[in-house]
RNA sequence: GUGAGCGUAGUUCAAUGGUAGAGCCCAGGAUUGUGGAUCCUGUUGUUGCGGGUUCGAGCCCCGUCGCUCACCCCA
């Protein structure tokens, strides 16, 4: 009996490895400098946490999410995206809602049931940052700044940053109004589709390619024109620091979100080098969520970023492969034990290193030692046990020398890359 | 949920319906203590699975499973 792993899920080998630490290691140090801290959620939540705050006509919690019943009957779901868990967490725990302003951040994956595709995953894995406390639009600004320099430390090239205001409570009706009477008196040109999106969820006609509503679109009334004087001002604003920091962006009057709880600022990072997706951050405003849950009337902002869709934009230009400090070789099998504990030492030392038991040649053995990408070989023979050194060879230069034993750690510690 | 393409060695791919092969990888070697280049030798398969047609199927037909890509949607 053999088997497979389940349809959209993937096994990362030690090759794609420092492809995946560089692009989590930029995060966490980018997520420091900008002051939030590290937030660990469960992976899985109570159903309603989800279709209470995702929104139950969305197609992520209507048709996507893994669920299913613990053994009290009580209905669970592996979390599909990150927001809600932490909101929650957030309510749950007084020690941090009730700070002015909170900064968090997460690493982790995420599960949806969708069918696999390029840059598409069952599970899958993102990153990402919520701010709660304070509806600052120098805080929209400062979470699409911090993703931003992780693109650019990650060398991203070619992507645009896509923003645009969904307005609040207060405008956001009245432009859905209007919305609807352009698209209900056209109603015979929209697809299927479209024609139910029409009562449930106006805003996402806006998104549809077919190519009957695509052309509506161009003379549809757009959102800025709807903002109230206080949404205009906040999305100006963010704007205004986004170009005095020399942040590049370009509106898009129809970008909206698939998740209900967005409210004024909405963002994309988006790149043509996904295939069929292409956005690899995304995030915004919701100012009503905390409270939608259970919380205090909290403001708030954050993104999600997608770490596969990053391994495929920076895979092109890969790090250095995973390398060991030492591989150790001796010249005949009665060596083995002697070299073992100089192997034993090493370690204890903070000092990576390995050997092959086999008994195999020293050619063998070298063989080895260069598909581990050894620094050093250190190579154990008669002489060297004789004069109690170690033959210290630099498997770049390919120079040798004789180290006394006792000083060989110390060599390689200083030598190391 | 819908559509298209593809399943042959670890991997990338060959094989007019007529004995399943090559490159790479892997393993060993090219004299006596030394890796990456070169050369030599060697290992590896129920051709995804199940039926059918045929004297004969990796190839044709049907089914099934899986993968990939795209739509939808999204990070």
């Amino acid at each position: 009996m053999s088997f497979t792993k389940a349809p959209g899920v993937e096994d990362i080998f030690p090759d794609r490895i420092p492809v995946w630490n560089r692009i989590t290691a930029s995060a966490r140090r980018n997520f420091e400098l900008f002051n939030f801290r590290e937030v660990i959620i469960p992976v899985m939540e109570y159903t309603e946490l989800f279709s209470r705050g995702i929104g139950d006509e969305t197609d992520i919690v209507s048709k996507e999410m893994f669920t299913f019943e613990d053994r009290g009957g009580r209905s669970l779901t592996l979390r599909p995206e990150g927001t809600a868990s932490v909101v929650r967490a957030y309510n749950e725990n007084g020690e941090y809602n009730r700070l002015s302003v909170c900064k968090l951040f997460y690493i982790g994956s995420m599960f949806r049931a969708e069918r696999p595709q390029k840059g598409r995953l069952r599970q899958f894995n993102q990153f990402g940052a919520e701010l709660f406390g304070d509806d600052s639009p120098f805080y929209d600004y400062e979470v699409i700044s911090m993703m931003n320099s992780i693109a650019i430390d990650l060398g991203i090239l070619n992507y645009e940053l896509l923003i645009n205001s969904i307005g609040c409570e207060e405008c956001r009706p009245a432009y859905l109004e209007k919305l609807k009477e352009y698209y209900q008196s056209n109603k015979s040109v929209l697809c299927e589709d479209c024609v139910k999106r029409l009562e449930k969820n106006p805003l996402r006609i806006l998104d549809c390619k077919k190519d009957g509503c695509k052309a509506l679109k161009d003379a549809a009334p757009v959102l800025p024109e709807f903002l109230c004087s206080s949404c205009a001002d906040h999305h100006s604003s963010v704007k205004s620091y986004l170009s005095g920091a020399g942040i590049a962006f370009r509106e898009d009057p129809f970008l909206v979100r698939g998740l209900d709880y967005y409210a004024k600022t909405t963002f994309e990072f988006v790149t043509t080098a996904l295939g069929g997706q292409n956005a690899f951050a995304a995030g915004g405003r919701y100012n009503k969520l905390v409270e939608i849950l259970g919380g205090k009337p909290t403001p708030a902002v954050g993104f999600a970023a997608g770490i596969e869709r990053l391994m495929i934009l920076t895979e092109t230009n890969p790090p250095a492969p995973l390398s060991l400090d030492a591989f150790i070789i001796y010249s005949d099998e009665k060596y083995f034990q002697h070299s073992a504990e100089l192997l034993r030492k090493l370690r204890m030392e903070g000092i990576s290193a390995d050997i092959d038991p086999s008994g195999k040649s020293m050619k063998s053995q070298m063989k080895k030692m260069d598909r581990e990408n050894a620094r050093f070989a250190l190579i154990i023979g008669d002489e060297e046990i004789n004069e109690k050194t170690v033959t210290v060879k630099d498997t770049a230069t390919r120079e040798q020398q004789k180290i006394s034993e006792g000083e060989v750690s110390a060599f390689i510690k200083n030598n190391k890359r």
